[in-house]
DNA sequence: ATGGGGGCCTGCCGGC
DNA sequence: TGCCGGCAGGCCCCCA
């Protein structure tokens, strides 16, 4: 559920309380989400510290003294909630134990991480830092969208005599990490391209257009995430979700925003999502 | 190799 | 008010 702007955010909030911080206690309520949680998990966290927080594409990586890495997915319903934050920042106390908090992570300067996901498509993994990039999970990923790899000539590689539709091209993590279904949504309106056209046979220019469309669509979320989350640290300390306003995400029926045009937002379905699109401008 | 569909889970919302 | 179907921002796996 979370894509990279709602991920970078949480990233960024935990950052105050974990980093260089010692996770003191880790209560971890089930055996699983996803997957599995690796053997022993709780005690290979007790008494680390947490050496910095990474993310790459969707998921959180905390470095750990032990050489470890913890991974930290958040699937479509994981949030996380930071409470007791002794540097001020999160007013609340610790609140109540909530149904779905599977993973509790006790740090000794007072912080608490609680990581929460009613749907558990979430994962944790743990790994050896020097080799963190082989995982499963993240070794087939493809460039960072906000980093230097992921640039035109890139995505006109990519995309060329692709024969399926930009929608879903731009949802394969392989050919750029991080992007969902809302964003994917947005850059293409913003690009003025139908998320039902053939990613192969869209001119070589209009796909090159596409990389500074997907920066900006990705920066802008991730500047409004940054907003919400100083709301957040005076309310509740709940990271993962924020306002931001869509252009095209969940408008069906509602008129489109270009300046000068006449059209409405549409809805169809592609390979089981939908997606939203406006019929008159994006072509 | 490529593209499409099913399935994992729970919660919520709209319609009857 | 209650029930039921549909839907949800991800990702793996299997099939043709």
């Amino acid at each position: 559920m979370p894509e990279l702007p709602e991920v970078e955010t949480v990233r960024r909030g935990l950052a105050p309380a974990m980093e260089g911080g010692v996770i003191a206690r880790a209560d971890v309520n089930r055996p699983d989400l996803r997957w599995p949680f690796p053997t022993g998990m709780a005690l290979r966290l007790t008494g680390k510290t947490v050496l910095g927080l990474r993310r790459r594409s969707k998921y959180i990586l905390a470095d750990l003294s032990s050489n470890e890495t913890l991974l930290i997915h958040l699937g479509m319903s994981g949030r996380m909630l930071v409470s007791g934050d002794p540097l001020g920042d999160f007013v609340r106390d610790h609140p109540a134990p909530q149904k779905h908090d599977h993973v509790v992570l006790h740090m000794e300067n007072g912080a608490r991480i609680t990581f929460n996901d009613p749907r558990r498509f979430g994962a944790m993994d743990l790994l050896r830092t020097a080799v963190a990039d082989e995982h499963p999970l993240l070794a087939k990923l493809g460039p960072e969208p906000l980093g230097n790899a992921f640039d035109e000539s890139y995505l006109v590689a990519r995309l060329e005599g692709r024969n399926t539709p930009i929608k879903s091209a731009l949802l394969d993590q392989r050919i750029v990490a991080g992007l969902g279904n809302i964003y994917v949504c947005e850059a293409l309106y913003r690009a003025g391209i139908s998320p039902l056209r053939k990613a192969g046979k869209i001119s070589e220019q209009r796909v090159r257009s596409l990389v500074p469309i997907i920066r900006d669509v990705l920066r802008d979320a991730i500047e409004a995430g940054g907003s919400s989350l100083r709301d957040f640290r005076q309310a509740d300390g709940e990271l993962g979700y924020f306002q931001h306003r869509f252009d095209v995400y969940d408008r069906e029926g509602m008129p489109c925003r270009r300046e000068g045009c006449e059209g409405h937002i549409v809805r169809t379905v592609q390979s089981g999502r939908s997606s939203f699109y406006c019929g008159q401008c994006q072509r």
